[in-house]
RNA sequence: CGGGGCGUGGCGCAGUCCGGUUAGCGUACAUGGCUGGGGGUCAUGUGGUCGCAGGUUCGAAUCCUGCCAUCCCGACCA
């Protein structure tokens, strides 16, 4: 089996690491905390974008760019959100460099100093907004549905290749809306929006909630979000969407003529999630042996290896290969026929099993005399051979199995870790012996809050959409709760 | 910014304490043979100013000084 790879068990963050890098999905740059997505990797992103994007505009969002630099005065109009962004901004201060005096280099010229700074963007929200100012007058121009699809930089202390990197890619959308009751169904959409992408294409259950103050997006009035268990039973919030209210509006001073004359502040609502979900795709379903990937989003879904001995015996099997992938094609199946003879068939059933293809077929010699194929599937490492034409035939309800076997793997190791905890003690016991979700009373207080982050590390993750409702007190203070809420170490 | 580690062919490392000819090993790469149903094997070969600068010495990867880079641990975070 995998070779010279760590284990989930032995040490899960370098497991998670030569993951990353042996499937060849990104690599580290020359630029500390910024990382190169690879080809292979960047497919599995160009998956998400083409399912996100989809859904997005069936649900009347259109999309447009705003610039990568914005104007260090727009960053400040809003108190909370510079406050929040404040310590991690990558500023452009020059626009020129010239040749160094001993002529070996270049150094920034100091005559071009630019008058007012720039900040490479943490996020859109000041820079769209000003655009708002000038787009919206009437409720005739709202509700206004916008998404952009852009990298950001956030100046991180310490990154991991696509959990935590200095720049990294996402989307975000921007909405406005003519009332408070719109733009918080607008926010509560985009969360329902990103649960479906993450069960449905990720084959990753999600928890939907509401942040804790202490949480929140800087410059939002509430924070709704996703959260998924990885397989350490450390939390990863996978997406977030946020009900601005009239933050935003007022800082830019974005008013609208209702129905009866009356000039009004819009309400606004903003929501992404970025390729951290690469991050979470790997670290929810892949084994020891490498990556597994949700058929819906693996850039190849059946490999084709050829046996043989001698180019007669390829070529007659190439020749049916030729009928299978045609015919797989025509499914909409993403098919790859490796028919290199640099590598030879062991070597290539390792590397596309550490790669997380779904399903592989392999044709020798013997199949070709019996009529056969091989089909291995990569969730279940399990190997069947079939009539030929047969296989071929199984192989769209073989993918469609591998997604909701996916899916019901990770449901069930997330119950198996979820944890109903009613004493402090027992959290911390649990926390320190299980981890994964700890649901337990906390009486709404940031200081009760930050009493257990300190004592434990552990965090509030949500305050589950979907909870039992059910009453208690706080598992510290005794103070009333109206609810449990979800706890957890993070990403 | 505080504490620790590391820097030697593309990658991973040994050698450094205790200085001594042509600086090694694994892997990768190249060529050829035998191979080919789970990372095969044998042979041959390419590739390194030992992070940079200075110093000590007959002689430095090795000792000394300074600098740079990078990684891990803490405070921040999608």
């Amino acid at each position: 089996m995998a070779k010279d790879f760590a284990t989930r068990e032995g040490d899960f963050p370098k497991w998670y690491n030569d993951i990353v890098i042996k499937a060849d999905l990104a690599e580290n740059s020359a630029v500390r905390g910024c990382m190169v997505i690879k080809p292979y990797g960047y497919s599995i992103w160009e998956k998400m974008q083409a399912a996100l994007d989809k859904m997005f505009k069936d649900t009347g969002h259109l999309n447009a760019y705003f610039p990568l630099l914005i104007p260090k005065s727009f960053l400040s109009k809003e108190a909370a959100h510079i406050k929040g962004f404040a310590k991690e901004c990558a500023v452009v201060t020059h626009y020129r460099l010239k040749t160094s005096d001993d002529g070996k280099g270049v150094v920034v010229d100091p005559t071009a100093k630019l008058e007012e700074e720039l900040i490479i963007r943490p996020t859109s929200e000041t820079i769209i907004w000003h655009s708002y100012k000038k787009w919206i007058n009437s409720y005739r121009d709202l509700p206004l549905l916008i998404n952009q699809w852009a990298n950001i930089v956030r100046w991180e202390m310490r990154t991991r290749l696509f959990l935590r990197t200095t720049e990294f890619l996402w989307q975000e959308g921007h909405t406005a809306h003519a009332t408070e009751a719109e733009a918080l169904e607008e926010t509560k959409k985009m969360l329902d929006v990103y649960t479906e992408f993450a069960e449905t294409w990720m084959a990753m259950p999600v928890l939907k909630g509401l942040k804790s103050e202490n949480e929140r997006f800087a410059g939002a009035i509430d924070t709704y979000c996703i959260e998924a268990l990885m397989q350490d039973g450390k939390s990863l919030q996978a997406g977030t969407s946020h009900f601005l209210g009239q933050n935003f509006a007022k800082a830019f001073d974005v008013k609208f003529t209702d129905k009866s004359g009356k000039q009004k502040f819009v309400w606004a609502s903003s929501w992404g999630v970025s390729t951290r979900l690469i991050g979470a795709l790997v670290m929810a379903h892949s084994d020891d042996n490498g990556l597994v990937l949700p058929p819906k989003l693996a850039p190849i879904q059946v490999v084709i290896i050829p046996i043989y001995t001698e180019k007669e015996q390829l070529d007659s099997i190439s020749e049916r290969v030729q009928i299978i992938t045609d015919s797989l094609r025509e499914k909409g199946i993403s098919v790859k026929y490796d028919d290199r003879d640099t590598h030879k068939p062991g070597w290539k059933f390792n590397e596309y099993e550490f790669k997380g293809v779904p399903i592989r077929i392999a044709i020798g010699p013997r199949d070709m005399e019996a009529g056969t194929i091989e089909l291995a599937r990569r969730d279940t490492l399990e190997k069947n051979t079939y009539e030929w034409e047969e296989g071929v035939e199984k192989i769209p309800g073989i993918l469609d199995d591998i997604q909701s076997n996916l899916y019901k793997r990770a449901l069930k190791k997330r119950e198996e870790n979820t944890h109903e905890i009613e004493t402090y003690d027992e959290f911390k016991k649990v926390l320190k012996e299980k981890g994964g979700f700890l649901m337990a009373h906390w009486d709404g207080t940031t200081e009760t809050e930050l009493k257990i982050k300190g004592d434990t590390k552990a965090t509030i993750r949500c305050i589950p959409m979907e909870g039992d409702g059910k009453e208690g007190k706080c598992m510290v203070t005794g103070k009333p709760s109206k609810q449990k809420v979800v706890f957890a170490k993070a990403y």
